[in-house]
DNA sequence: ACTCTTACGAGT
DNA sequence: CTCGTAAGAGTA
């Protein structure tokens, strides 16, 4: 049955033909019949074969010859929900991502919004104001209970109850004193004042107001802006700076940080910096609370933001500014669904709204640095500040000294050394491939998932056997595999197991582990922060997440304890990840100090990446990758897709690639590899197969995609086989 | 993705 | 002959 709203209007009037993008993965859009003057960027509810759906309305369009239409079954809103900026964004995603248009128009919409029904209205909001001979002396934001107690309380004119005072931080002695006319003020329904930067301003760097200078005086035309800057040379300083002018000009800023972790630190900077108000957006937060986020950038009374992410895809109501942090980190690419890249994503979003975009990093990515050398993106370099020591580089050669426990002999003498001075020591522990395996001491066995062709990795506290990948855990004793004996030992050294071994070989030194099983929440962020920088001598150890933005200037010897397992990926971007991770975790170290080292323990001391390590910066290193790409004639110098099988049987998602790759004529530009076992071969108990597709023109390898999903929606895949398509993959 | 339809083998 | 699972097809 129809709803009351459609009853009157559907029968006789649901004449008007719309396009819509029904929520479903298909490759086409569907028509229906509703009311005249249904705008584009409304949800609908459609029926869609023997169940019901959700879909944003598109065009008006002609009616098909050959099918009978249905009418809407529901219009929940009686705006547009995505604007017009939105639907372009939609439709771009969905054509470069060779994603369906329905699942790029739900991506665009906060969780709350995708299931078609009512969004939850505003809370009604009273500000109430505490006065005394006219001087304000508390304001206070009250909803719910403590609203309907202290709006009946006023209506029977008596004395407002002591709780209330407490609420409002006011005591009852203070509340007697003042006379009662002038006691309270109510303001209901106030609507949130959109915050104005203050003038806070910074005192910059003659380098940095250069940049700023420059940066400031672009037309909103101009080419995407790549900020390089070292750890410490204030990079933040200039993004605040240019957010502050975008903001009084009365526009809205866009900061993409890639990590959650990173968002409370930059939060409370750039709202000390402009004070005001900064809007978050990220994984952690509730459906509600995005949901808020994200009507207010669109009704344009947030006005700056920070972001992981999914906030690229936030509608904004007038965009003045994007930043990307840095831009290089791979957590930028989304990795199931629609697999957007959101440094890319924000590239082309700055470009449709005429708005400036800042790429910033210390070790750009081989593809952005390509777009400065070629000119069509604006380089900027900031230097490392003269009063910041330089850092020491050295290598030991891990198979000239024994590591018992996972630290070479000349690291246990830095650091004892360093610890004695007082100071702080850091370890970077890659947790992949030096992984807390675990072998069977009876055959040799290094125990893999049942489900999965990733080694199990071990955990100590609390003990037990799990794979990152698919989730499944088991606790010891667990039989081998292979020869089903329960004698399991960890092999090598995880972030636990060292930490053991640091404990008793510096049993009085504090010790603070960061990974993400120790640190999940911001607070957990705060309190080993403030310990850390209260500056006492201790060893931090951690994994990537220590590589990635914060500071720790107390630290003057950092140590790479196994820096080989991403020398040793398949990956055609291990070089460049392994050269962006060195300079990055170099760069933690010695802001301060005149004698700051780094030490990286080895296997392969003559590579040629720690040579350059060594001897150079990272844009010599980066510059000489570039070349070696160009080389092997990958991107940037060439375009990449991936199509994915995955299957139960291993067998069934090869034959469907290759069949795949049979049927097609791939033109001149296109060559075909593989089709492969994906680089993680089996998960979650499927198989994953790759054929990996590259071009040197981007157009021709997009006209073969489409031809692949034309043939996959003409010939339907076998059951069982689930596919997609990867542009620009990032994994293999 | 979801749901309904059809196909075929084991069990009565 | 019926029930249960598996593969197939359509969605406006």
């Amino acid at each position: 049955m129809l709803p009351d709203s459609l009853q009157s209007t559907t029968q006789d009037t649901a004449n008007t033909v719309y396009d819509v993008a029904v929520f479903v993965p298909l490759h086409t859009t569907f028509s229906y019949l509703g009311p005249a003057n249904v705008r584009a960027g409304t949800r609908v509810r459609v029926p869609f074969g023997h169940r019901e759906c959700t879909g944003i309305v598109l065009d008006e369009t002609n009616a098909p010859a050959d099918v009978t239409l249905k009418p809407f079954i529901d219009i929940p809103d009686t705006e547009p929900l995505l604007p017009a900026d939105s639907l372009a964004l939609g439709h771009w995603l969905s054509r470069y991502y060779h994603a369906p248009l329905g699942d790029c128009m739900e991506l665009l919409l906060p969780a709350l919004a995708r299931q078609g029904t009512a969004l939850p209205a505003p809370k009604p909001r009273l500000v109430v104001r505490l006065t005394h001979k006219g001087r304000a002396i508390a304001a206070q934001q009250l909803t719910g209970k403590k609203r309907q107690a202290l709006v009946s309380a006023l209506h029977s004119q008596g004395d407002i109850p002591q709780a209330e005072l407490k609420a409002l931080n006011i005591s009852l002695a203070t509340a007697r004193s003042l006379e009662r006319d002038e006691l309270v003020q109510i303001q209901p329904e106030v609507q949130p004042v959109a915050a104005q930067p203050s003038a806070n301003t910074l005192s910059l760097t003659t380098a940095q107001a250069d940049i700023l200078g420059h940066l400031l005086a672009l037309p909103d035309t101009a080419e995407p802006q790549v900020l390089l800057g070292a750890t410490g040379s204030g990079k933040t300083e200039i993004y605040i700076e240019w957010c502050r002018t975008t903001l009084q000009a009365g526009q809205q800023c866009l900061v993409l940080l890639p990590e959650i972790g990173l968002t409370p630190q930059m939060i409370s900077r750039f709202s000390a910096r402009l004070g005001m108000t900064v809007a978050q957006l990220h994984s952690g937060m509730s459906d509600l609370a995005r949901l808020r986020v994200w009507q207010g950038l669109q009704d344009g009374t947030v006005r700056l933001v920070l972001g992981t992410r999914s906030a690229v895809l936030a509608p904004f109501h007038n965009l003045g500014l994007i930043i990307v942090d840095e831009e290089h980190d791979g957590s930028y690419k989304q990795h199931d669904g629609v697999r957007y890249h959101a440094r890319d994503v924000a590239i082309w979003r700055a470009h449709q709204q005429g708005c400036p975009i800042l790429l910033g990093s210390a070790t750009p990515s081989l593809e952005t640095l390509a777009n400065a050398e070629r000119g069509r993106y604006n380089l900027h370099t900031l230097l490392r500040r003269a009063d910041q020591g330089e850092v020491a580089r050295s290598l030991v050669d891990i198979t000239r000294h024994a590591t018992t426990t996972g630290l070479s002999n000349p690291l246990v003498e830095r650091i004892t050394d360093h610890l004695q001075q007082g100071q702080q020591v850091m370890l970077f522990l890659n947790r992949r491939g030096m992984a807390p395996s675990m072998v069977c001491t009876a055959c040799g066995t290094i125990q893999q998932c049942p489900n999965c062709s990733a080694y199990v990795t071990y955990h100590q506290r609390p003990a037990r056997l799990l794979c990152h990948h698919c989730g499944w855990s088991h606790r010891p004793p667990y039989p081998c595999e292979s020869c089903h004996a329960t004698t399991l030992e960890p092999l090598g050294i995880g972030t636990a197991g060292l930490e053991e071994q640091l404990r008793a070989h510096w049993p009085d030194v504090a010790l603070w582990r960061i990974d993400r099983d120790n640190i999940k929440h911001a607070d957990d962020w705060a309190t080993i922060n403030a310990e850390i920088h209260s500056g006492k001598a201790g060893i931090l150890l951690g994994t990537q997440l220590l590589a990635k933005g914060h500071d720790y200037p107390n630290v003057t010897l950092t140590g790479i304890v196994d820096a080989d397992s991403g020398l040793f990926s398949a990956d055609f971007r291990s070089y460049e990840r392994m050269a962006q991770l060195l300079t990055q975790v170099s760069g933690r170290a010695g802001r301060r100090s005149a004698r700051a080292e780094v030490i990286v323990q080895t296997r392969l001391p003559d590579h040629p990446l720690f040579h350059q390590f060594l001897r150079t910066d990272y844009f010599t290193m980066a510059t000489q990758l570039l070349h070696d790409r160009q080389q092997v004639g990958m991107p940037p110098f060439s375009f990449l897709a991936t199509v994915r099988a995955d299957h139960v049987e291993e067998e069934q998602a090869a034959q469907f690639l290759s069949d795949l790759g049979n049927t097609l004529a791939l033109p001149l530009a296109v060559t075909g590899l593989g089709p492969m076992p994906a680089l993680m071969s089996k998960r979650a108990g499927l198989y994953r197969q790759l054929w990996l597709l590259r071009s040197t023109e981007r157009k021709t390898l997009h006209a073969v995609l489409e031809q692949i999903i034309a043939h996959c929606a003409q010939h339907r895949p076998p059951s069982g086989i689930s596919w997609g398509i990867d542009v620009d993959p990032y994994e293999f």
